[in-house]
DNA sequence: TTGTAAGCGTTATCAG
DNA sequence: CTGATAACGCTTACAA
């Protein structure tokens, strides 16, 4: 391990001035600078993080504070993930990714207390999540990757939830069809509060109504047994709709079996899409759905950039959204001609 | 941000004083340590990692290296890094997610080099991999999530692709199968001499050979295209061939369109396995796909566990094998009775 | 059993 | 423009 010293020694100067040459960070002669650079290159020197973060304050390690997952880590989460490893990554910083086990709070002021991280990063962030409030009075840097019911001003990259619906319901009113059904999530994640819950609930109930066309919503569904159940539910109170938007997959899974116990075909008698999945998992169904896929990897790479830009004392609040892709598959078409 | 000193004036002792009674590093009057405790808890004195890192040369901090993902970063590789995450921060660590871009070499060099890890996690191994080779010389500890081709006496956990192949073959060859097929991963990952790739046909080879039953192997698939025309072209050359195993999961989506279009019917005509697919992507198809579903968490937690054991300076080398887990689905069966 | 003091590798503040 | 020197918060001999 070579050090500032080593390098100081053949270079024949003092170790603040090898310092001074390698940050820029005073004016140091032409002549000495190369010397210096020299010397640093020939021992392949590098610079101890931790001394510099012991006396600097800046560690250059982000914290990615992930809490336990919900329902199997998806490959959303994973995108957040290497997105915002990335970003940092290509700015100088190091993600660190911490995950929260039973206190996402006492976990927090751990990760915080440590000295260890500049800012920490959230995700998966609840309507009503505690977890802003506790870090900005503790006065650390963080940024979200979601937001809260009213973020104020803090640095955030969200879905843009109403673009997104918006796009779904043009997608099927463009179709022909008249009438809209939407799945949410389980009602496990509806009582959590958990953002996109609510969100796209509400948007799809907007959008729908802005455009004009009758929309149920009443059904949420975790699993591919409650999807197929909804889907009864749903065509024994609605039997018009011919649209169904699904935020969960495996919800998904078990509307196209009640779909197929019925007789009925995908997308002949219904027009199904897939809400907050990747193209990926469209592409496993048969036929390939019709997907509006979360621009995941982008929002991690916002989400760590206006963190460090906000280390880096930068201007005003960065809050940003991003609407889903709307991948079009194979089953979307209009609705069946009515008799 | 209290410290050590704060400590020591509120408890009326030396800084060193606090240090031993909070590390146990050497023995403290019961009444003093005592008092030092309540005055740490007062304070609210969390230890400073870098202060303490610098000094110790132990940082706690692992990094997880992990290459640009070749076809999408998938479940299995996110829980890799969830489970050592945890594995991780239940002993006392954190894991840094390092990205690796062009050059895995100089990436390795550079992350190692800042003093920040004590250690590095590899994943995502090829049999022909130089970065344990660098990681050796430079002395850096480190184990591996997969393996390489002779990782001699380097701490490792790989799937048991020999034990996994044989749960494969018996559970065909015992409902009756007399020929089994096998679709390996994309050529591209044969080239790149992939573990997974390279191991699971061998293994399936030897696994069908041991069980008498006859075995075709000589295809490769990385999409949903490739997948139709190598089940095409399989049946044009084996005809009697009644089990499929299929490595990649948009290989068999393809394979189960061109099942479809043959007018055929899964499980009835053909048993088709997902093979390091997971039990959740297998749920997706219909039927229900049996799996055999990769212990990607436990892999990652073990990863983390044997190389902080080594950092420890436990003992001898652990190199783990974890068999995949066989889930049933509905795509099972015995082989049509022929005529 | 406890205190003193010397670093760990940097950066920052001063003089020169 | 450059060189001492004092921190940063901690661990670890060594002394008392």
């Amino acid at each position: 391990m070579t050090s500032l010293r080593d390098v100081a020694e053949r270079a024949q100067v003092a170790v603040s001035t090898v310092s001074a040459a390698l940050n820029g960070t005073r004016p140091v002669a032409a002549a000495t600078k190369r010397r210096i650079e020299q010397a640093a290159v020939d021992l392949g020197y590098r610079p101890n993080l931790l001394a510099r973060g012991l006396q600097s304050k800046r560690t250059k390690i982000l914290a990615l504070f992930y809490p336990a997952p919900r329902s199997g880590f998806g490959v959303t989460e994973m995108q957040f993930a290497t997105g915002a490893a990335e970003a940092a990554s290509e700015l100088g910083y190091h993600l660190l990714l911490s995950p929260d086990s039973a206190d996402p709070i006492e976990e927090l002021r751990h990760i915080t207390g440590l000295g260890l991280v500049d800012g920490v990063l959230l995700m998966e962030m609840r309507l009503d999540d505690e977890r802003p409030d506790f870090l900005s009075e503790a006065g650390v840097p963080f940024s979200m990757i979601g937001r809260t019911r009213d973020p104020g001003t803090i640095d955030y990259a969200d879905i843009d939830f109403a673009a997104t619906a918006r796009e779904a319901v043009a997608h099927v009113a463009g179709l022909g069809h008249r009438k809209l059904a939407f799945f949410n999530y389980s009602t496990g994640t509806y009582a959590a509060q958990y953002g996109p819950t609510i969100r796209a609930g509400e948007e799809f109930a907007a959008a729908a109504r802005e455009a004009g066309i009758a929309y149920v919503d009443d059904h949420r569904a975790g699993s591919a047994e409650e999807g197929g159940e909804a889907f009864e539910r749903l065509l024994a109170a609605h039997p018009d709709v011919t649209a169904l938007a699904v935020m969960d997959d495996h919800a998904a899974v078990g509307v196209i079996a009640a779909v197929a116990r019925r007789g009925w075909r995908i997308p002949d008698d219904l027009t199904l899409m897939l809400v907050l999945s990747s193209e990926r998992v469209a592409e496993m169904f048969h036929p390939r759905l019709t997907a509006l896929e979360p621009p995941s990897a982008e929002l991690g790479r916002l989400g760590a950039r206006m963190l460090i830009d906000r280390l880096r004392g930068d201007g005003p609040p960065q809050q940003r959204l991003v609407p889903c892709r709307l991948v079009a598959g194979d089953s979307s078409a209009p609705p069946r001609a009515e008799v």
